[in-house]
DNA sequence: GTGATGTCGGGAAGGGCTTCCTGTCGGTTC
DNA sequence: GAACCGACAGGAAGCCCTTCCCGACATCAC
């Protein structure tokens, strides 16, 4: 049915070899016969099958890209980042979006496994936890993004979200504010505990209570934030600012904070993280903590193609800086509050 | 290095057909055979090579998937469903992001051809008429999402574009609005003319100049949307609505009416398209034509996969109804241009 | 003329799997 | 006891490439 360089081969009366050295570009062949072949393979609509060619050269082109949640909008960053990383080098990228789903992540890692594919990037906070002792004895190059396994040696790449946090809240109380709240995340997101983290960090170095640092958990999304938000304004009216675990959770705490009849920044001030494209474009335009989030996967390309080429196994850990992009979410607590305090 | 099925073969003492047979569950091996087998395959760690099993059964159970733009959330929603649909029959999906460039989308249809991917589904507007002569003896099961690739039949799944642009003026009308203006796309992207003529049939429905339509440019992002309505206004400061080509536009519109001093919806209401799930979150939350995104991605995907199941090839058009979602971001228009008009 | 050198190009192995075909063996059946 | 049968399991082909190795031939120097 499709042709093969078998067909092409005989066509142009040579053998099978010869084809593949003229297409392939190496050795030599006379020009006569190198004209021959690459006519018979535009006439025939050649087109070498890549199976068969991995098969032979064990190595697939394909790289296994592993994220929480693509409605995330950090994510489709990441996985666009990767995604160019990795064609600017002809590699392919087989996405799977684990959902936060053990089970799911687990089906992943052996399907890409089971490719052969030349190696994964993991960019699912969940995963280097719960698939510890797969990640030990992985068959094939991985990396980590944003996200831990610990006790297991692997290169990684993340951004130092305990100090991003810490920026966030010193912000916050420079403005003036001091009944600051949190949502964070479900615990089992490692960056949510170091935000949380750096959160007390800069509470304590401004001499402030940290253990006073109001915190209601939401999902990661706007419809948590949300809820979170308003359990916070129930549990203390007068809280004028909201730290919120990332961007998507900010625009939920915001949704909330006004279906109280309150404004932001006027009656409360929103810090998100991530910077997600969207954030620049919310409504008012969102404080955020930025992270370098293309970088990332442009280093965890890189990495993953550095050891295929025969680079060591390495174990290196990078820590991105981030930075917080100022915008019209955040302002001086309302007068009232401030004398309050 | 890596386990064969060999090395399982010997160290259960039974064949490679065998070992084949038993971890396949087809034919049948003596319960005692079957265990032995099963325990070094354990024991190995084996794990069988897709590659090896792609080569021999002449299917990579691989999906590609094109699309525009990852950076537009409608995409995502639609990346997410494919995805979803594939996984559930234990298929990857291969993703190419072409951002509009002919040459990308070239490069990455021969990608996937060569990779012998079971087939694909393209969702990335321009490639329908850019490749056509490619796609008109595609070596593989096509489908297109929202797309057309005019003069070569191929199973293609759309949304009503002109009847939902219809459907967005309509509403606009029926306010009262009669000075209205419409962003559209880059005319390569054929979605965008549909729409465009489905406001202007909605206009002559209602017995008003179709040709006064009030027509600008965007790119389909925030940025461009932005830029038109800025551009709109200048030519007529008194217009009262506008209907933007999809949410991001509509975004960037609602941002560029503020930068004027003007309210939404009070001042100029703003309708856009696609429904993207930040649309109910956006300030103040969009009116919008809401398409069935999920939808799509999953009817392509099962097409794909009943042709590769032996079904017959298929040309059908399925078209999508889509409908508007009412939000706040649209309004009467106020008094005195309503009296005006 | 002979040997050395170099250029081309073919044969064949091998990558890891599935499956058709065939053979063996124990048990039935007449 | 012969013929037959079903259940198991192995041999080997074949999926489509790449590349090592080697032979054929031409060319050149001596």
């Amino acid at each position: 049915m499709a042709i093969t360089i078998a067909d092409v081969a005989s066509r142009a009366g040579v053998s099978t070899a010869t084809v593949s050295r003229v297409l392939a570009g190496v050795g030599s062949a006379r020009p006569d016969t190198r004209q021959r072949v690459l006519e018979s393979a535009r006439e025939l609509g050649y087109r070498p099958s890549g199976v068969a060619r991995s098969l032979k050269l064990r190595t697939t082109r394909t790289l296994g890209l592993i994220i929480t949640d693509i409605g995330n909008p950090f994510f489709p960053e990441l996985v666009s980042a990767v995604e160019e990383a990795a064609r600017e080098r002809d590699y392919g990228v087989l996405l799977c979006n684990s959902g936060e789903d053990p089970e799911r992540e687990g089906a992943y890692l052996e399907l890409l496994a089971e490719r052969r594919v030349d190696g994964v990037v993991i960019a699912s906070s969940g995963v280097g936890r719960r698939h510890r002792t797969w990640l030990a004895k992985a068959p094939l190059p991985v990396v980590l993004v944003n996200c831990a396994s610990p006790g297991v040696p692997l290169p990684t790449i993340l951004s130092d979200n305990r100090a991003g946090a810490a920026l966030a809240i010193g912000h916050l109380i420079a403005l003036g504010h001091r009944r600051i709240a949190h949502i964070t995340a479900p615990s089992r997101n490692e960056a949510a505990a170091e935000r949380l983290e750096g959160a007390r960090d800069a509470l304590r170095a401004a001499g402030l209570d940290s253990a006073a640092l109001l915190v209601a958990e939401g999902d990661g999304h706007v419809g948590g934030g949300a809820a979170a938000a308003e359990r916070l304004l129930e549990t203390d009216p007068h809280l004028t600012a909201i730290f919120a675990y990332n961007d998507l959770t900010a625009i939920g705490a915001i949704r909330a904070i006004r279906g109280c009849g309150l404004r932001v920044p006027d009656d409360v001030s929103v810090v998100g993280f991530d910077d997600v494209d969207l954030a620049a474009f919310a409504d008012p335009p969102l404080t955020t903590v930025a992270q370098a989030t293309a970088s990332m996967g442009r280093w965890a390309v890189a990495q993953l193609l550095d050891r295929l080429r025969g680079g060591p196994p390495t174990t290196e850990t990078v820590m991105l800086p981030v930075h917080l992009e100022i915008r019209s979410s955040t302002a001086a607590p309302p007068a009232r509050e401030a004398a309050v305090s």
